[in-house]
DNA sequence: CTTCTTTTTAACGAATTGTCAAATAATTAA
DNA sequence: TTAATTATTTGACAATTCGTTAAAAAGAAG
């Protein structure tokens, strides 16, 4: 009964603290406090505290957190501990890198399928992964475990797709076009739109640049 | 001296509005109220008029807001009204994939450049972006007025060229490579971590999954 | 003049930061 | 070597800041 809820604040820096963890682990750091911690992450000590504490006190009083628990908590924290299946919708550029990327893989993320329109692409492979019909997706997911699939379709073409595929089971959608899904509540969808992204950067230029401009007058 | 300070988290949401914006000039909207909008975004209308009274009030009251008014205000706020040159850093995967994205240009964002250490690739190019060897990179920032970097290249090696392009004057970096990078004050980064995303993605499956689990007990 | 809808102000809630007791580790003294 | 002392560091909680939502005031439309 104790499953109080994480904010998405928190868990947003999870992955953030994951990767420092990992650099350090990678140097044979054995011990950290929350105070290196935060130096070397540019933010409050207290934050780290308050933030690992959501998940139980791993760490000890007077000598810091243990790195390579830590590391290993926060990976299981993250569901990294488990294996995940993922198909790609869309085998256009941004598809096609992000299926080319291998990285992935080494938190336990494998691409096992591809599917689009383009009957010119049927058979093809990347990294020996195969590209499949569209109308192929639900038989696959089934047959496959599938649990995340990669949206990368225009905007127009995914909401119908995105339908389709979570009818047949699919718990996770990582959404690459832009436009908000609507889909179910035990569905988990994580949006990337990078034209967003872009426009935020954007944004940040211009109002340093006005600054810089009203400073001077 | 009325420069107050507006939050990330507002500013974050601006681009959401912009696109349900564009969508309804699309359709010849004329005019939206907060209240259908918010229906529309699934927000509360309180914050979608707290969110744009930030930046001046273009409402009206007993009329709601001119979509064509509001959308060209977002824009302007957003700094899309200003043409930006970019160039890319790495011409991998992901590179490539972007340096190929042709809606970037829809908001004036135009790609002039790519650079890259595979000589294999100089000379090359891509949608007529020449592919350059990276030591021109601080002549061609400085002869085509480049604004953004985008930079696409692996971790351990995007330290040493983005200090190279700040050095020569760049204002923004779009940052693909998974590192904090750590600029002026006067440079604007925004990050894009994928794997931090698909990190937060595996999250929110493992705590529905954990949520499943413990109804049914 | 009634309804609609924004603007402005206020209340509320959430997230971050600061502080301190308690626990551990490290250091010094005997 | 052991005991005593000091330094370190967490976890818990309090204080503060920040963001969101609601309510009140004001203005425009019909």
């Amino acid at each position: 009964m104790g499953e109080k809820e994480i904010s998405q604040a928190v868990i947003s820096r999870l992955p953030r603290y994951y990767r420092y963890l990992g650099m350090l682990k990678d140097k044979k750091v054995e011990r950290i406090s929350s105070r290196e911690l935060s130096q070397m992450m540019n933010v409050t000590a207290s934050q780290i505290r308050q933030d690992l504490n959501n998940f139980g006190g791993f760490g000890h009083q007077g000598y810091g957190y243990n790195v390579e628990l830590l590391y290993s908590e926060i990976a299981n924290i993250l569901g990294l501990s488990r294996q995940h299946n993922l198909i790609l919708v869309g085998a256009g550029n941004l598809g096609k890198a992000l299926a080319g990327y291998v990285n992935f893989e080494r938190r336990g993320f494998y691409m096992r399928g591809i599917f689009d329109i383009d009957p010119f692409l049927y058979g093809k492979k990347i990294r020996d992964i195969p590209i499949m019909p569209i109308d192929e997706i639900e038989d696959f997911i089934k047959n496959n475990e599938i649990d995340i699939a990669v949206i990368c379709i225009p905007a127009t073409a995914s909401t119908k797709v995105v339908e389709r595929i979570v009818a047949c089971g699919i718990k996770a959608i990582w959404n690459f076009s832009h436009v908000d899904l609507d889909v179910s509540d035990d569905v988990s969808v994580e949006n990337v739109h990078l034209s967003d992204s872009l426009m935020r950067l954007s944004y940040a230029m211009k109002s340093k640049r006005d600054r810089q401009e009203s400073k001077g007058n």
